[in-house]
DNA sequence: TAGTGGTCTAGACCACACT
DNA sequence: GTGTGGTCTAGACCACTAG
């Protein structure tokens, strides 16, 4: 059923990538192992074939269908288990990948031009409402940024940021002028790691003043801490009024597509 | 360098590996070469130990530190290029991973009981709206439920589903007595692929009904289409009032975060 | 053209879990 | 025990590309 090597394109490859090019062959039998999962022919609970069993049917040698079998285990597709085999996994939920891009590239997406203009800026020192936001001390040094910014000339997103002094002290000295703080601070600080929540609300006083929009209309909310290297960096709130933001992910069993374009109609 | 991490409650890194432990020689290389980037020692753009040197280091042969930068890559930490060497990369964009639950797990997760009941159900041929959120041509069989969820004593969710009965037939006798319609469709059709759009709408009156709150009140409002082999499966609009539900996403530079569990506090 | 990463081999030893 | 996956080696050839 296999010849070897270049021939062969397989079952169907779904993965939406201009895969006409020669595929290295640890890449091909991820791909067809992952098609038989994904169209169900493979349910899940059932056994895959052994390592030494792919090694003949491919003719390769047993760190190439390793190599294959460990990257879809990553992925959550299979699960391993040493004396019994490998088995296509019962998914137990959605995992999705959602791409949370500046708020810039997200206005310029949308075809309009991105303005943005501090509305407050303040130093202080952490209190009660920081020890959960970040992970501080009483006492010590943060920055509170409110940023307003404008797609077109409309309000698209109300950024309320604190700023971990400790952390950053740059950013005392800096205007954000040319860069929002989110942007200065993805450019100061890169590869952090975060935590998302979204969520639904109606918009408060304040925040419909400085959206334009009218108390209680819905806004989309996304709060977001960062940290690098186990200390926390800062955290933020961007509010967004509901006719202009929507979040997209995507999900599909294979890393690969993590760093995909997430781009939707 | 790779001291094990002091407890606290942000997610940080989160290799799930005891890390006092015994830890394999390319993960133990991968983990060292992450923290010089995540701690910003290796700053973006900055090119890392080319293999043979890293094979020096570490007193091993270049499959093994090939596999350590590899799984680096693919976390979309470092690039690699032939004849140049590995470079740390520039984060583009936040990428966080979404764990969509089942509607029923969001509810336990709450603390609260869950039941929901069946609103509509109707059997229809698909019509224009259908080409845009299934991939159908017109005139084909669907399946329109309407599912109402319960947390407690409150409704929770509106749950307005499509399903393609070209897709899945045995749909068309399923009475969703025992399983929700999401529920049961996981069930029946696993590993399939998602896409997933995320707004706050205010409630139209329809909802506002269904869901015992004012009109115009703001809903968090999760699209999801979803594919199995090419095959458009099914379209759901889930409708949360704001207070009912928050989601939450997590950013780390490992797919192993792909699957780890994503609570609501 | 020379040096990098990309892939692959044909072995090997080990830990573990099933019987 | 015994067979599975987990890891690692010490080579090798190739493709690509920067200089």
């Amino acid at each position: 059923m296999n010849e070897s090597r270049a021939a062969a394109k397989g079952p169907k490859v779904d993965d939406s990538r201009p895969e006409g090019a020669v595929m290295s062959l640890h890449q091909r039998i991820r791909a067809e192992i992952q098609a038989q999962i994904l169209s169900g022919e493979w349910p899940p609970g059932r056994r895959v074939p052994f390592e030494h069993e792919l090694t003949q049917r491919y003719k390769c040698s047993r760190m190439t269908v390793s190599k294959a079998l460990t990257e879809l285990a990553n992925a959550g597709l299979l699960a391993r288990r040493r004396k019994a085999g490998t088995f296509v996994t019962r998914p137990h939920s959605q995992a999705a990948v959602l791409e949370i891009r500046d708020v810039k590239a997200e206005a310029t997406a949308l075809g309009l031009a991105h303005r943005f203009e501090i509305a407050r800026r303040r130093k202080r020192k952490s209190g009660r409402a920081d020890l959960r936001r970040l992970d501080m001390k009483a006492g010590e040094p943060v920055l509170d940024v409110t940023c307003r910014h404008y797609a077109g000339s409309q309000p698209f997103c109300l950024e309320e940021r604190t700023i971990n002094l400790l952390a950053v002290p740059e950013a005392q000295a800096e205007p954000f002028a040319e860069l929002s703080p989110g942007a200065w601070l993805t450019r100061q600080v890169p590869w952090t790691v975060a935590e998302h929540k979204i969520r639904a609300a109606g918009a408060d006083r304040a925040t419909a003043a400085a959206l334009k929009i009218p108390e209680g209309s819905p806004c989309l909310v996304i709060e977001r801490r960062t940290w690098r290297a186990e200390k926390s960096v800062t955290y933020v709130k961007l509010t967004y009024p509901a006719e202009a933001h929507e979040l997209v992910a995507r999900f599909a069993p294979s890393e690969r597509l993590t760093r995909e374009s997430a781009n939707v109609d």
